[in-house]
DNA sequence: GCATGCAGTCCTGTATACAAATCCTCGCCC
DNA sequence: GGGCGAGGATTTGTATACAGGACTGCATGC
């Protein structure tokens, strides 16, 4: 842990000011490409190759393959070799539920221990987002999501928590779908963020958990990758 | 991570019937070695010194200790060796937190996806648990108390859930008082997994979260690593 | 025509050698 | 006497070599 392990929303989490070592720096670079969709799931990845591809030796490599498999990103079978990690869809909608249930917690947490200041950045967030969903700039909308959410994770005041939750929502983003999916949608997303964000202002940790899961499993029905049951919302 | 983020209550999740990799071998080992106390956080771990000690050479010491740095139970420091995970006060009750909030979102799944089965096998556990908290049977109650929780990781049906917390309770391992604290302890950690056994059962996925975070705070306390702020309840 | 067994090739697992950086010790200077 | 710096020893990072298992292809038998 993993894994969980070394959770960043990096694949390694050395100290900034240290300079990497070359498997860290291989593994986020891998990390990129699998997270960017250039190498999709199920990417056979050879040592040889990686290692001539990179102008390294297979050693780093390897390193940089087991910190990846810590991240979830890839399996390694022994003697079998690694491949990008292609969970099978009821494995994706454990991930998507857990998810929604660690960003859910995030939330609660949010509404009791934000200071104020949090809480109008939280706000003033949310509002600069309304004119992109107007607009249907989805290119800026999912940057400022990005950003929304992450401040969902660091508001809960617990690192090591928002540690699983990016670290999991990493490990899913092979497998977002490349568009929401429209102004609709985004106009949809945003009205749920409002939901979230009064809720936590509200200080009422219950409604925001709830108010996240519903956010989640419409983004996850959006995200299409979706092959078993239908989310179930917790009361 | 890892593969999951490896994230299992072994150190290394390769599939059972493949023979594993001395590599693997290796961090089970000394993944046994660091919950156990046998070797206790800050510990350093010479990789020259581990090789002679199991006989193989520095490569797959190397190995198993990314593999360790992955479940979060050692760090390493590019350049700077590796040593057992010491977390400061601050970062120790994050995963205390963290770790209710996911055992709770376990128990609240179990109340809704249990089946029959499931739930009579839960009761029967918790019901054969109260002679040895009478007798304050202290081994028998501690075997019994992971069986337990590991069969609430399991019955939520979210095998990616279950794995996080359960790599939480990995990591959390070496910083578990050697008791629980007597007998009066042991019948409150009872009374307490009965207020959750019966929440489940109800169907009421609320209360059995909400009893689970109460246990797991009280077992916190009990178990005496805590420095930081009192744990706080959600509602 | 299809399944099965076998050999060759490729790839991974492990060991070892070398280079570079860090840590520790000792001596020097203030 | 204490702080600082240079040098050596130790340890990690990387490269390379070798051994063993896994996959590919073909030949053989049914």
């Amino acid at each position: 842990m993993t894994a969980p392990m070394p959770l960043d929303h990096q694949a390694a989490p050395p100290p900034a000011e240290i300079r990497p070592t070359r498997a860290h720096v291989l593994a986020n670079a891998l990390a990129d490409s699998i997270t960017s969709g250039a190498l999709p799931p199920g990417t056979p990845l050879e040592e040889e190759r990686l290692a001539a591809a990179h102008g390294v030796s297979r050693t780093p490599v390897r390193e940089a393959l087991r910190l990846l498999a810590a991240t979830g990103l890839v399996e390694q079978r022994p003697r079998r070799g690694a491949v990008v990690s292609r969970p099978d869809p009821r494995r994706l909608a454990e991930m998507f539920q857990a998810m929604a249930e660690l960003e859910a917690a995030c939330a609660a947490l949010c509404a009791r221990a934000m200071d104020r200041r949090a809480r109008t950045r939280l706000a003033t967030r949310h509002a600069a987002m309304a004119p992109m969903a107007a607009a249907g700039d989805l290119r800026a909308y999912q940057a400022a999501n990005v950003t929304f959410h992450e401040a969902i994770y660091a508001g809960a005041g617990n690192g090591y928590l928002a540690e699983l939750a990016q670290a999991t929502r990493l490990r899913l983003a092979p497998f977002r779908a490349a568009q929401l999916g429209g102004q609709d949608r985004l106009t949809a997303s945003h009205a749920e963020h409002g939901a979230i964000v009064a809720a936590i202002l509200a200080g009422d940790g219950t409604a925001a958990a709830q108010a996240v899961r519903l956010h989640l499993s419409a983004t996850e029905g959006a995200w299409g990758m979706m092959a078993g049951q239908p989310p179930v919302l917790m009361d």
